[in-house]
DNA sequence: GAAATGTGTCAACATTGCTGACGTAAAGGG
DNA sequence: CCCTTTACGTCAGCAATGTTGACACATTTC
């Protein structure tokens, strides 16, 4: 019952320290790793579709949103259709910095499927997202495809 | 490269959603949980191991040990051959909070091997654990077999 | 034109991490 | 038996990141 919960403990501790290591020598943190990920991942991603994948308040996210535009991580755009709406998209300088961490993290995942064997990956993320909640799963699920498709856990 | 890196974070996102659920009502954080967790699994850990498993100062363990001292859900002994070392006990009361806690984790487990089909298990146990960094793996390796049973990923 | 929506911001506060410095009790080595 | 080391506690201050509450502004929508 037990070890499950403490494996789950230890294999993000560990990835997440991968990404402080870089974090740190940028003079930047976790929270600022999570809203320049999504960013660079989901290019013109709005202030409030962040604010429902990182479940944090508008005040948490401009903190670190405000730091990433000043030193030119992240730029935004107007909205065409609804000029309320500031699309968030990376620089290069941005890109590059989620790329740097990104393969640190996949060379850690890499090593895990070579000791673990082929099939490894696809059961990896599998499991994964069967762990992660799904939007319709308890929910009234009212949601049109288009706006499923932005919720769910891509 | 991308998706097992988000579905890390979604997955470990809503496991601890969990725990904080239940930990609100009882008026605890997370920090309080991660170590009546390991007093509850470890009876009798002293505060140097607690440290080394949880990887934070001992002032920031203190804040959040003390609270768990003075509402009774751990409690201390000296060191029988040593009686420098405090040995650290959770109480029924911290034992049971545990329990509920690991309660509707494992019940998040279960949803998602459930939907995998059988094996997914031990698979899942073996890619966490993979995932996770060992202490023989990158340094020098020069710990006495006790001691490095200690420091493993349990 | 009025109301709702998307966003920014100020202020205050809680949690949880950190560093640095210092104290005390017990163990262990000469 | 002193002296050093070890294990631990504690005080003080600071940083990062989360929270609530209140208010402002531009834009869209009814």
């Amino acid at each position: 019952m037990f070890g499950l919960i403490e494996s789950m403990f230890f294999a993000y501790r560990d990835f997440v320290r991968d990404a402080d290591r870089i974090l740190a020598s940028d003079k930047f943190g976790r929270a600022h790793h999570r809203v320049l990920y999504f960013v660079s991942r989901r290019p013109g991603l709005t202030i409030a579709e962040l604010l429902e994948i990182l479940e944090i308040t508008k005040q948490s996210l401009n903190r670190v949103l405000n730091d990433l535009l000043e030193r030119s991580y992240v730029v935004t755009r107007s909205g065409e259709t609804d000029r309320r709406r500031r699309q968030l998209y990376a620089t290069p300088q941005g890109d590059a910095l989620i790329a740097e961490i990104a393969a640190v993290q996949s060379a850690r995942f890499e090593k895990a499927f070579a000791e673990l064997g082929p099939g490894a990956r696809p059961q990896a993320i599998a499991f994964l997202q069967a762990m992660t909640d799904r939007p319709d799963s308890d929910a009234g699920d009212m949601a049109s495809p288009e706006d499923r498709s932005r919720l769910a856990s891509p």
